[in-house]
DNA sequence: CACATAATTGGCAGCGCTGCCAATTATTGC
DNA sequence: GCAATAATTGGCAGCGCTGCCAATTATGTG
């Protein structure tokens, strides 16, 4: 009557079906499929004959389930429209996809209440390890993290406290590098302008290790205009616009990211201000757009798509918790 | 002697845990913690009380295992570095987190090859849904999907035969509009600079559009420039420094892209080319860049957020097979 | 050729959960 | 107050695979 097999959910091939075809234990079939432990050549080829024919596709949920691992790797990030993020899942494919795992990636919006919740649903999926972004967490996130085993590699940071693998470089200390930078080429009357500092903790880390330095040299920031959740050349350039009617005494404005400081760049073209002479502009990031303006942005390159291959090969290869501050560097460009 | 508890593999948390902490059965608690059947308010809240407390993180895997089916859906980019794809990314997370979706994401480097494996191997978590890009694939892939059960997008491009669900727009129609734009504008002798076809089809198809509309007017693209897998400012700048350096009798060139169309324009700002009077510049996606440069790009903005977006919904709401076709729009900037 | 050793292979329990259905308890109608 | 109905709850099989160990077969040794 019933012209389905005698299969129960739906007629999907499975190890115990390529069992019966190729006449072996499952054991058997499974021990190719993993190349692991042993077996002849001739039963590789039967096994491998009959998973072709079949379609058999081995269902890694029963698979993780009875191994209880899984080749997953959870990525949080706050954001998909910072270039910084991509890179940093491009660094992280690196070292993952050569060794069979594949990555289940969340944006948290900048949101560590949301991080909190991805986190969880993620840790339901028992994941091989996590790489997650930054040092800011709520409690909770930080307990279901260390009670879940799983290893946890932090990324862009070094300024705080790690739960197990921290990879990144201190951004107090970019921050400070900026700020020598633009003192020693006689800046005094310096604008700042990032996001607001409430949802990027980065970026207030870099301001206060700038403002540190500066206040070293006996001066503080001129004038700070803070922006909403964008990162974006529009936001830059309207930000410095108002910046500039408040106060046209400025001589140089430090952007808290290359998109920000690209837009400053062109306000200042369109505006036929002189760049670096009249006004300098420093960015962070070091992104390929500001490297290639017309006049090229001075700007700070920042180790990302590094900082995501090398936390995800050390989070997987074990070893000690540790922190792997990785080096920046200033670029010159024509706009200090 | 053992410290441990009694359990076997670490001390993890299971139902049974739960189970016998509240005192009551392992199905009553699945059930007040998937919010489906019924039990009363008291018990829902000693269940939760104990879930709390003793930190349980439920198992997906072995719930999906039971329940033949997984909360995640597989998505495949060619890219991160082309913001399309992070936009695409960002508008599937709309409509799938709100319904307790998780995403796994692999990238193919625009390799169908690669596109087949990642395919092969997410399919192997038995993903709820899959959202792909484009609809050139290898005929192992396609035949995989539709074997698979599982519901497929293909996203972006609607030229060509689809496998199920399909959003998008025409490519074709795309380079089609840009070329009547300049046209209408009067420009004649136009250069084309866009990524080698052979790893880009969408690139492709646009080009021939633009390239049958010019066909239609009687004229031909004057010059040609591929570039390599990258899509950046320094590659746009470069290419088309080339191509004037070969004829610089163009007055327009159309970039198959924003970022490649602001490199151009950074060229024409640093060589002092007048735009558009001596040289108009087209792009292609309406990036943020373009849109607030100095002189406004004048571009061709896609709906690539609404795609993801509404990619994702329709393929988990189900219904049958379809072409979804969003409008785009040309964005007239000061470039033409 | 008998025996030790190595290489293959199979059987079975069980990973942690859900679906189904039966058992139990609470509520309602007359 | 008792049967009938509805609301809760529990028991158990089994999802598809892997780990362990025993069974079988092939290979080597003196």
């Amino acid at each position: 009557m019933n012209q389905d097999d005698d299969h129960k959910h739906r007629n999907e091939v499975t190890l115990r079906d390529v069992s019966a075809a190729v006449g072996l234990g499952m054991s058997t079939i499974s021990r190719v499929l993993r190349n692991h432990g042993s077996f002849s050549k001739a039963t590789r080829d039967r096994v491998m004959k009959a998973v072709d024919e079949l379609g058999y596709v081995p269902n890694r949920i029963a698979g993780a389930l009875a191994s209880s691992g899984s080749n997953l790797v959870g990525i949080v990030i706050p954001s998909l429209h910072n270039i910084v993020f991509p890179d940093l899942l491009s660094g992280a494919a690196v070292a993952l996809n050569p060794i069979g795992f594949q990555t289940v990636i969340a944006v948290t919006d900048y949101d560590i209440e949301q991080e909190q919740k991805v986190i969880q649903s993620m840790l339901a999926w028992r994941p091989a390890a996590f790489l997650v972004t930054g040092l800011e967490h709520t409690g909770r996130t930080r307990s279901m993290l260390k009670n879940s085993g799983v290893r946890v590699a932090e990324l862009l940071d070094t300024d705080g406290e790690g739960i197990d693998l921290v990879v990144g470089f201190s951004q107090r200390e970019a921050g400070a590098v900026s700020a020598r930078h633009l003192l020693e080429r006689g800046y005094r009357r310096i604008g700042y302008i990032g996001p607001q500092f409430s949802f990027d903790p980065r970026a207030r880390k870099r301001f206060e290790g700038f403002s540190q330095v500066l206040a070293e040299a006996g001066i503080e920031p001129a004038e700070t205009e803070l922006i909403g959740r964008t990162s974006s050349t529009e936001a830059g350039r309207a930000a410095l616009e108002r910046m500039l009617a408040r106060n046209s005494n400025l001589d140089a404005v430090y952007f808290s990211n290359d998109d920000f400081a690209v837009g400053g760049l062109f306000h200042c073209f369109a505006k036929g201000i002189a760049v670096p002479s009249r006004l300098a502009i420093m960015g962070y990031n070091g992104l390929d757009i500001g490297r290639f303006a017309p006049q090229p942005l001075t700007t700070l390159l920042t180790p990302r798509t590094e900082i995501g291959e090398i936390g995800a090969r050390m989070v997987m290869e074990g070893g000690d918790p540790q922190v792997v501050d990785l080096p920046f560097e200033i670029l010159e460009g024509a706009t200090t």
